[in-house]
DNA sequence: CTGAAAGCGCTAACAG
DNA sequence: CTGTTAGCGCTTTCAG
């Protein structure tokens, strides 16, 4: 003879309230201040919320009362499935969630693909449920950025852009990790080099999302701030060891597909063949071009050195010569910036610590 | 002479409604309504909330308001970099990702790692604000399950578990796909097959997280739907062909690296060495397994035949023989099963189409 | 330990 | 086109 346990009226507090008797207050210290009232009442009340279907304080209501979401959000202008293949990205995702898991904080994915309308994009934003956000490696000239800032909530940026005035960063040095890195090919007595990025841009660079060599105004352009600094720390090793821009070829790869690195690698080979090295600002390049000299029967290193960036997994395991950096460490630091932001109220900057790998597939020119 | 762009109280809509001496309504309305205002007005308005820094209406109180969250939960019951490192996974978040874009919804990231206590777990799908829930592959025993149920939202599992009652579900039909994949190496003339699996239940099997051949009652346990039906499928293929059940050698990789597969084709070779075609569960599997026989000398197809299941562009890219299962668009799917709820009401399965693709990687035995 | 009162910021009728 | 009224479901003083 139990009543109904969907009563045509989703059961609230206030119901449930009234059901047992009690005001709304114990209800509400039931859940959330257990030493409020005695245990014997607390399971009574916990009994009949089972009973009528009660699932526990509304979180909309709770928020709106409380004026915390309980949630940041995780800021993505590209679609998913491209930032995501690459496993650095992925590491960061992991460890944001993990640090958000800690707090007792959602995560909420904003993502804006490239085929919505900035207007749509916006309204993203503006909806979201966040009580801060983290901006994952966007354009210095993304046009959400300003929208997240017009909501006055806490920001981590990451990785970039970089020098936007009032909001935190995590990263790294790219710089000066991408010249050490440099500074060991040049040692080698490299003196040919290429060099594959990923996109320098938003817009594809004349038109075309074939990989392309990166003429000087590509390079100036003020666009992604990661690749430009990896490819700054390449010219000052150059410029340190007495070499000239010339000796090295950049080559920018637009897409990011499984096959981008190999299909980079080829435009390089071929603009300059008395190319030595190739240096790629992502492991995920890197790989792809090994695959591709394979093929074209070019040993690494004996033919060719290849150096990579990020240190994943699969980079270590094959040997890659590259830099680590600890993804993962990133989007724990960036939680923990939300979670706990520093006590003076002003924004800060953490730049973490890489690691240069000299692995397998670096060794002097042939 | 402007006044402070952030005055000591954040702006509400009705402080702006104050400021310009009209009423809340029409500040609403030209947020939500642009059509029952004069456009001059709306702009006097939007002009007076930028000078004020009003970011537009507080979405939790709308969501309060209006009793919808605009967002849908994405409830994983894994490590993020663990089920993100299969791209499968990925492509189908992706696609999830791109329904909600769509519909103009936010995906609010539930992961719960496995260092957390159901008590931590349980809160965080409580405190969830959105409209539904999708279920991402968990297991039949997931203890979250229930509590995702207990807040009577629209659930949409994906995979698995199956068969919950009145949960809507998105698949696909992988005993039998799985069976057309086995009847081909069968008919091939294969014999002597091992069968390698992810993880079949939450717990390690025998207490180590080692490859180990899977004995029958690990085979019954009910944790993993769709390895289970993935085996099933082979065992459907042996029986057809008057193969008795000892043909095949399972071997069940419960951990997820990069490295499983190799191990994996390991143990089951060391366990039957007259296996001459390796079956895999996932492409990822089936990748690292061929690594690994690469590594040891033995030559696919000529030497060991190697299949996988899924799809994933690394697979076909090399030839794998494998089931193509269109992972992006389970997402998809799931995300509108949700954002556009069958009109009946009744919960619904939708079961996908698969692809058998007969690659290089699959031939007779030597 | 329990209850009464006062909103959090917004939208949705319904009247003008 | 604009304003008035009434909550959405909850938490939080502050008194008992």
């Amino acid at each position: 003879m139990s009543r109904s346990p969907h009563p045509r009226r989703r059961a609230t507090l206030a119901s449930l309230a009234a059901e047992l008797k009690v005001s709304r207050t114990t209800i509400s210290n039931a859940y959330n201040r257990p030493d409020q009232l005695s245990s014997d009442l607390r399971d009574r009340i916990f009994a009949a919320a089972k009973q009528l279907g009660y699932p526990g304080p509304d979180p909309v209501a709770r928020s709106l009362r409380t004026r915390r979401a309980g949630a940041v959000g995780l800021m993505i202008t590209e679609p998913l499935n491209y930032s995501f293949s690459d496993p650095a990205a992925l590491d960061f995702v992991a460890g944001l969630a993990e640090s958000c898991e800690e707090a007792g904080q959602g995560l909420l994915l904003v993502a804006i693909g490239p085929n919505r309308s900035v207007e749509d994009g916006s309204a993203a934003v503006l909806a979201a449920g966040v009580d801060g956000f983290v901006v994952y490696s966007a354009s210095d000239d993304d046009p959400y950025l300003p929208v997240v800032q017009q909501r006055h909530l806490p920001v981590v940026v990451v990785d970039q852009p970089k020098d936007v005035p009032g909001l935190s960063r995590v990263g790294i040095d790219d710089r000066s990790a991408m010249r050490r890195l440099a500074e060991h090919v040049v040692g080698l007595g490299h003196r040919q080099i290429g060099l594959l990025t990923m996109r320098l841009g938003m817009e594809p660079p004349n038109g075309t999302v074939k990989p392309a060599v990166a003429d000087p105004q590509r390079l100036s352009t003020p666009h992604f701030h990661v690749q430009r600094e990896r490819v700054n720390g390449v010219y000052d090793a150059l410029a340190a060891a007495g070499l000239s821009r010339g000796s090295l070829t950049v080559v920018e790869s637009y897409e990011h597909l499984p096959s981008s690195g190999g299909a980079a690698a080829e435009v390089a080979l071929n603009a300059n063949p008395r190319i030595t090295a190739l240096m790629c600002t992502a492991d995920v390049l890197a790989l792809s071009a090994m695959d591709h000299l394979r093929g074209r029967g070019i040993y690494v290193p004996g033919q060719m050195t290849v150096t990579g960036f990020d240190g994943i997994p699969d980079a270590l395991r094959r040997g890659l010569t590259t830099v680590v950096q600890p993804s993962m460490d990133k989007g724990r630091r960036a939680g923990r910036l939300l979670h706990h932001p520093p006590r003076s109220g002003l924004p800060e900057v953490e730049l973490l610590d890489t690691e240069l790998i000299r692995g397998r597939t670096s060794g002097p020119p042939a």
